[in-house]
DNA sequence: CTAATCTTTCAAAAACTACTGAATAAACAA
DNA sequence: TTGTTTATTCAGTAGTTTTTGAAAGATTAG
């Protein structure tokens, strides 16, 4: 495989992937050329390379800059914006996590503990069968809640060989 | 809050969560209404509760047994079909891990294994770059791999208690 | 066998999401 | 200031996904 060929079959996973996790496919392609970019592009680069219109192009940028997922540069003389991605795996994976546990993880956590206070019949298995439901969930969004909290804070090589320390 | 409302956020919230990481809103609205429910229903039940037609719910229905979170029940005498979920948080949460592993991690390890594979210019900026970030995806993903592996064979209990006693 | 009941299928419609491209705004140079 | 270049916005369009509902298919009873 060549390296041209190799670059659109990794776009496209990319793109798939992302549209399979609730992520919009054309910005995970545009993360994806990022990635794969040794040097930072324009918007005009993004849209040849991916044949999108210029609106697509910016708002999907923009939306990877609000993911904390690329950066702009600009070059001195020049006056357009030039785009690079962060090429550590580990910060990708890190700052994703931190985006989805603020948007969904946290607003769920909020919501099953008012659900826990629910007011029913103690003797309704319909009533039993909702509280026992919505306690477990909640254990486990909090388990999972501290767990990421912990990667959050961790360097990558820590958080492996303590996961594969216990899992030996 | 009372029973009824409670569970009506319950089944939107589930819904809202579901389609924020690609699953069919309707299908994750079914799974929460047999969460929350005591007994087994039948399609009627279920398309009455949710306003939905008769072929949406079967639909749904038979996607979440291919997920295998709900099961059909038949009751003697009857001719018509009951569903019930499974009301393991622990269950829920493998099934649903294995089922994504197989369909999503699985074939991208395959995918990035045949790109590290991929020949060009070993002096090309951009070949180096796509070598490196196509080896440190590779790697996480073979990571995250190989702990759904142990999760899957797990016992909760034992997970959480190994994670947290490293993580605490 | 036929009738009754329940399930599944699928083409068409509706609903939803993403994209385009032209208009507008902003930034800078002269 | 005006002209030039680049960025942003957004209404309309295109494309995709989900839902409906009626028809066809099963299954069971008599």
């Amino acid at each position: 495989m060549e390296l041209a060929e190799g670059k659109l079959k990794f776009i496209e996973a990319w793109g798939k992937l992302g549209s399979e996790w609730g992520i919009n496919r054309t910005m995970a392609q545009v993360h994806a050329l990022l990635l794969v970019s040794a040097d930072a592009l324009t918007t005009e680069d993004i849209m040849s390379e991916l044949n999108i219109s210029r609106g697509n192009a910016n708002m999907n940028l923009r939306d990877l800059i609000g993911w904390g997922l690329i950066e702009k540069q600009h070059k001195p003389g020049e006056r357009k914006e030039y785009f690079f991605a962060d090429k550590n795996t580990w910060n990708i994976a890190r700052q994703v996590a931190k985006e989805r546990k603020k948007r969904e993880l946290d607003p769920i956590i909020k919501l099953l503990n008012e659900l826990s206070e629910a007011k029913g019949d103690d003797k309704s298995r319909d009533f039993k069968t909702f509280k026992t439901t919505v306690k477990d969930i909640n254990k486990l969004a909090k388990n999972v809640n501290k767990t990421l909290e912990t990667m959050l804070k961790a360097e990558e090589s820590w958080f492996w060989s303590s996961i594969f320390k216990i899992f030996k």
